[in-house]
RNA sequence: GAGCCGCUAGCUCAGGUGGUAGAGCAUCUGCCUUUUAAGCAGGUGGCCCCGGGUUCGAGUCCCGGGCGGCUCACCA
């Protein structure tokens, strides 16, 4: 359809009548000296008279933003990778030829010019240009000079026209990358190391989620995607390399959200010889030192409401939070009718068979988790929804374990690792039992990982970061979708 | 999976109670050698998301479907 259309149809013919002519409109063979931003700073602070006296001669290349043509004279915007330039270009400077060949230009056509710099009568600096080329043909039309692009659909489906267009959409994927550049940089700097493991994984361990399933022909057997890399990455602590982290994607067959995407990045790391606490105070230092770095305090804003990175943050166990929050009576934690008679008072729909710490988590999540607006860690997670956590030494119901909520979102999740194999082998096969009552998100068996385990993994605490989610509240995005570059979407 | 909302020119958007489909930007033609969303004049451009129905007549009303957004449920 869009083919059809008017503007298409007219640089299609541009285009043949550039090729008969014999110029390619695809050349590669132009080597811009300068950026528009360096030349800004490096020269926007000289004068008309010494920009005369200096003439200085330079070339840039990139996107046609704007034309405001005069007939005879021609001032265009030019976009590259750092900013935008204008740029001048004038029949009786150029010539003939080439100016009947700008004419012939539109915007978005990506060009090169050189030419020395000058200020017009405006002040703006700005290439007078000698020479100018196209460098590639644009075939459809910019969309719109003011308002850009606002369709939310086109904008994920056409993340190039979006980054073209609407600058704060490259902001923050710039930031983005900033800010998975500083954790890495942070935890290299601690001695972590960098490391992959299997996105195909024959088990699908490591958390409670749905896998995606595929199938590997060669091999003739069910592949799953992973849910998380945590059990490769303590197969490799064993193995010595103790203090190592991966960032990379994580997939879940489950629904999409502002908050979910089916692939999904996260950050894991392992640390030797370290607890949960110590993580939490890694933790708080890692991500208040990356909001002061990305964000220039550690104050931020995120949709209306102030949000404060400064250490410390908040800790309170999830028995604290329920009650604090809740009416609920104490001896829900110590009698499992006792907390599925309140969870139901609290309107919850709970499932039957359900074990007892599911159901105090279901009620901490449904009366205390939103209310966790500030960076805060809520600590020990009862044992049963944690089958790769190590137990409380005192209260063997909880595991060393925490969340870190921002927004009343989980933003990070780590625990004191299990590495009694023989503990680990019973919480597998108490995860079975749950799957066979029908949990489908029970966790699975996986026979390996306990072999590993039975070599000796050294005591280790390990965190996941949500690295999507971190990001949305740096960015201070409100969907999932605005930090994706491609977010999934139908068809 | 459920509820609510949206889909009209390349883009951004108007189109009370049904009556030949509009604007701005972009584009084309003409004028213009210092503009800043340049300006002036004149044009081109539409399966109004798709399919049914009601009606003399549907962008508009009804039914079904598609895609998207938000909220909810599950999850990080």
């Amino acid at each position: 359809m869009e083919e059809k259309s008017v503007e298409y149809q007219q640089r299609l013919t541009k285009l043949e009548d550039l090729r008969k002519a014999g110029v390619n409109p695809y050349p590669n063979d132009f080597k811009p000296s300068a950026e528009c931003a360096q030349v800004l700073k490096d020269f926007g602070e000289l004068t008309k008279e010494d920009l005369e006296a200096k003439n200085i001669s330079l070339s840039i290349a990139g996107r046609i933003m704007a034309i405001r043509d005069f007939g005879k004279a021609s001032f265009i915007q030019v976009k590259d990778r750092t900013g935008r330039l204008q740029a001048y270009i004038k029949k009786e400077i150029v010539g003939e030829e080439a100016y009947s060949l700008f004419k012939a230009m539109d915007m978005g056509d990506i060009i090169g010019l050189e030419g020395a710099l000058f200020r017009t009568r405006t002040n703006e600096l700005t290439v007078e240009a000698k020479r100018l080329r196209l460098l590639a043909k644009g075939l459809h039309p910019l969309p719109e000079k003011w308002h850009g692009l606002t369709d939310i659909e086109a904008r994920y489906r056409q993340r190039y026209l979006d980054l073209m267009v609407n600058p704060e959409v490259k902001d923050v994927f710039l930031k983005r990358t900033a800010i998975v550049k500083y954790l890495r940089d942070f935890l290299c700097s601690r001695d972590f190391i960098e490391v992959e493991t299997p996105m195909l994984q024959p088990i699908a361990g490591g958390a409670a989620a749905k896998p995606f399933k595929t199938f590997h022909n060669a091999l003739g057997m069910e592949l799953c995607l992973r849910i998380a890399p945590e059990l490769y990455l303590k197969r490799l602590v064993v193995g010595g390399l103790e203090r190592v982290f991966e960032i990379n994607r994580n997939f879940r067959n489950e629904g999409i959200s502002t908050q979910h995407n089916p692939e999904f990045t996260m950050l894991e790391f392992y640390q030797s010889y370290a607890t949960y606490e110590d993580l939490m105070d890694l933790t708080e230092e890692m991500i208040s030192s990356l909001v002061q770095e990305v964000h220039g305090a550690k104050k931020i804003d995120y949709q209306g409401t102030a949000l404060d990175f400064t250490p410390p943050w908040q800790r309170i166990t999830v028995k604290e939070a329920v009650l604090k929050y809740s009416k609920a009576p104490e001896e829900i934690f110590t009698d499992r009718d006792k907390a599925l008679k309140f969870s139901k008072e609290l309107g919850l729909n709970i499932p039957e068979g359900l074990s007892h710490g599911k159901i105090i988590t279901e009620i901490f999540e449904a009366a205390a988790e939103h209310r966790f607006i500030q960076p805060t860690f809520v600590t020990q997670y009862p044992v049963d929804v944690s089958p790769l956590s190590r137990k409380n030494e005192k209260d063997p119901s909880l595991v060393d374990r925490f969340e870190l909520l921002v927004m009343g979102r989980e933003i990070a999740n780590a625990f004191s690792e299990l590495n009694d194999p023989v503990d680990q082998k019973e919480r597998f096969l108490s995860q079975l039992k749950e799957k066979a009552a029908g949990d489908v998100e029970a966790h699975e068996m996986d026979e390996d990982f306990v072999k590993a385990l039975e070599y000796g993994m050294p005591p280790t605490a390990g965190e996941g970061i949500g690295i999507d989610r971190l990001v949305m509240i740096l960015t201070n995005s409100p969907s999932i979708r605005d930090v994706i570059l491609f977010p999934q979407l139908k068809r």
